[in-house]
RNA sequence: CGGGGUGUGGCGCAGCCCGGUAGCGCGCUUGCUUUGGGAGCAAGAUGUCGAGAGUUCGAAUCCCUCCACCCCGACCA
């Protein structure tokens, strides 16, 4: 037999049995909705290395299991979550008229080389080679594939503009791997990547990706909110983060209660607090400050307000001519912002922080107490907007337990030569659109939208011919959203004492039946499996837990899955013609008559 | 990549300092009882003690090398 006739046969066989008729394929569903059959796997322990609550909730409800750092199973109970999520972003993706593909996993050296990442990822990027020596990387996202796929398929402007996505496996070494699926290594995103003829039709794109991710993080029962990004690596000028509200983020948001002004903390701009420099009322004098490093302790031993002291922090940039030092200066209850210190002329191509030998040699003086007067070597000398406008402050004297006070600009240095926003926002800041006070929460990034302009359509030369029969580079966008990811921001957002509390619009299963005395009680039986028909039936997707538990162990597991709706079945509602119900946020059950049940729940599923 | 820590049954841990042939809780199996908030009793099964090399009559325990995992160190969906 050959391997036609074998698949051929096989495509036979599978097909019989669907086509025999609706029932079959409906009784094999419905058996998968009971619990004996389906696996849960609960955990009353979690183990020891899961951090964040999203993390040992997702292992101890049996929804992922770790293979190794970064890389996990997802379970049955996990997929079911993740497929939900998917088909919330299918739609919303299809409805904002983007077209789904499917990119591979491994890809070629040669088109990441063409971009110049192949260099400038750094080992974060897995690169593999295969039997001939040929170099692949497994791919950490997927512009240089479809700008490829977009130079070989669009050649008129007639084909523009397009949207093109897809749901894939993406692999980022990264170098620590932390609390789940939060921050795994292997992971799933969904990556769409647009294509417009100009930057006016780009920007459409862009709104309504933006738009397309208001809709599905909305249907996904999130809060969340969308901030103002720096581009990062991937380049681009305009960028959104979509933030999952939750206090064990890693990022900070920045926002305005009194207007829409909301961005990443990397990028929010703190404005100048005062306009004119204070006239110098103190005199200079150097206090001994034994044992006083921080600038908290320095204010505290001087009896002074922190806001008076003034933080050194001393970087190096490698030139071909040897290290140059450069001494940044925020203010002592600040934070220096990498970002923006990355972006003030001079430091833009790069700097590391300076090596303590580094240190001792242009400051003559050990960290701790190191300021921007009497260096031993000239240093470059950035100002934060704030410290350029203080007068009377306090600073290291460059020798090892002293402190300078009444320093002031003008009068004892000079003005410092570069001044510029290098510190972060903290709530209470004026709101750069200047209308009202910054506050400041934490957020998990789920999304994120690139405008890209022209970035890898000039790198890789894909163009289309315009009306006049000219080419013109694509105007390209991309747009992610972590959807695993989003699975622990979800749980992060939505947990209790008992587990999880999942969203109806993601939840495993939207409903529970749990039956009270399952193997001995006829009645109970047969009301429970008549209940679940009728529940996918309506369309609600529900489960019969089968197994015969106790029933607080089968309160408790679903209770840990979050399963956001439960119906218990138990002979004594029975004979009243009533069934129990209990949301899973709610503080007390309540009877429902037996035929009214399903249109309840349709109704608490639709609210 | 640097600093710290941990590897003992499916999970959580004790034992290691002071070498003497592995133990507890949960889970699992069987039986009886129990049955609306993670049951009780009884009987069981499950371990290359992360890997390799060494010291020793004898190594989970001491020495060396390696590996994995976790935490802390601000390039990300």
């Amino acid at each position: 037999m050959n391997i036609l006739s074998q698949s051929e046969a096989a495509g036979k066989a599978l097909l019989r049995p669907a086509a025999m008729g609706k029932m079959r394929v409906f009784r094999l569903s419905a058996k998968t909705m009971r619990a004996s059959q389906f696996h849960v796997a609960t955990l009353k322990e979690a183990p020891a290395d899961a951090e964040v609550v999203s993390h040992q909730l997702m292992i101890r409800a049996g929804m992922i299991r770790k293979l190794a750092g970064g890389i996990y199973s997802y379970m049955p109970m996990g997929l079911r979550v993740i497929r939900k999520i998917e088909a919330i972003i299918r739609e919303e993706m299809n409805r904002a008229g983007a077209v789904e593909l499917l990119m591979p996993v491994v890809q070629p050296a040669e088109l990441w080389q063409e971009t110049g990442r192949w260099d400038k990822m750094g080992p974060e990027m897995m690169r593999v080679k295969d039997r001939h020596d040929r170099d692949f990387i497994i791919q950490p996202t997927s512009e240089e594939v479809i700008t490829d796929i977009a130079r070989n398929e669009i050649q008129s402007y007639r084909q523009l503009p397009k949207n093109f996505y897809h749901i894939q496996t993406k692999f980022r070494d990264e170098r620590r791997p932390r609390f789940g699926v939060m921050r795994g290594r292997e992971f799933t995103m969904k990556d769409a990547y647009s294509f417009d003829r100009d930057e006016a039709a780009a920007e459409r794109s862009y709104q309504a990706m933006y738009q397309a991710y208001v809709r599905t993080f909305e249907r996904m029962g999130l809060s969340f909110r969308a901030v103002r990004a720096d581009t990062g690596n991937i380049g681009g000028s305009l960028s959104h983060e979509f933030q999952v509200i939750a206090d064990t983020g890693e990022d900070q948001l920045v926002y305005c209660p009194d207007s829409d002004y909301a961005a990443n903390i990397e990028l929010a701009e703190a404005l100048p607090l005062s306009v004119a420099v204070p006239a110098p009322a103190e005199a200079l004098r150097k206090l001994p400050t034994p044992d006083t490093v921080r600038c908290e302790d320095v204010a505290k031993l001087l009896g002074l307000p922190i806001e008076r002291t003034v933080k050194s922090v001393v970087l190096a940039v490698d030139t071909p001519l040897g290290a140059e030092i450069w001494l940044l200066l925020v203010r002592g209850d600040h934070e220096v912002n990498e970002i923006k210190v990355g972006k003030v002329p001079g430091l833009d191509a790069g700097f590391r922080f300076a090596s303590e030998q580094e240190i001792v040699d242009h400051f003559g003086c050990v960290p701790g107490y190191l300021g921007p007067l009497n260096t031993k070597k000239p240093v470059k000398v950035v100002a934060d907007r704030t410290v350029a406008h203080m007068a009377d402050f306090v600073s290291g004297a460059n020798e090892a337990g002293f402190h300078i006070a009444g320093i002031s600009w003008g009068r004892d240095l000079p003005e410092p030569e570069i001044v510029a926003d290098i510190r972060n926002v903290v709530a209470g800041d004026p709101s750069p659109d200047g209308k009202g006070k910054l506050a400041i929460q934490r957020g998990i990034e789920v999304g994120h939208v690139f405008f890209l302009g022209t970035k890898y359509s000039e790198a890789m030369n894909a163009t289309y011919l315009d009306e006049t029969g000219k080419p013109k580079l694509m105007v390209m966008g991309c747009y992610g959203i972590g959807v695993t990811r989003l699975v622990g921001a979800a749980i992060e957002q939505g947990h209790d004492a008992k587990g999880i509390i999942f969203p109806a619009a993601i939840a495993p299963f939207q409903v529970v039946i749990v039956p009270m005395n399952y193997a001995k009680s006829e009645t109970v039986r047969q009301a429970a499996g008549e209940l679940l028909e009728e529940l996918l039936k309506v369309g609600i997707d529900a489960i019969l837990d089968d197994r015969d538990e106790r029933a607080g162990s089968m309160f408790a597991d679903w209770e840990l899955i979050g399963v956001p709706h439960r119906v218990v079945v138990g002979e004594r509602g029975l004979k009243e013609g009533k069934l129990e119900y209990k949301g899973r946020a709610d503080a007390e059950a309540s009877m429902i008559d037996i035929a009214e049940m399903p249109a309840f729940l349709k109704r608490e599923l639709l609210g």
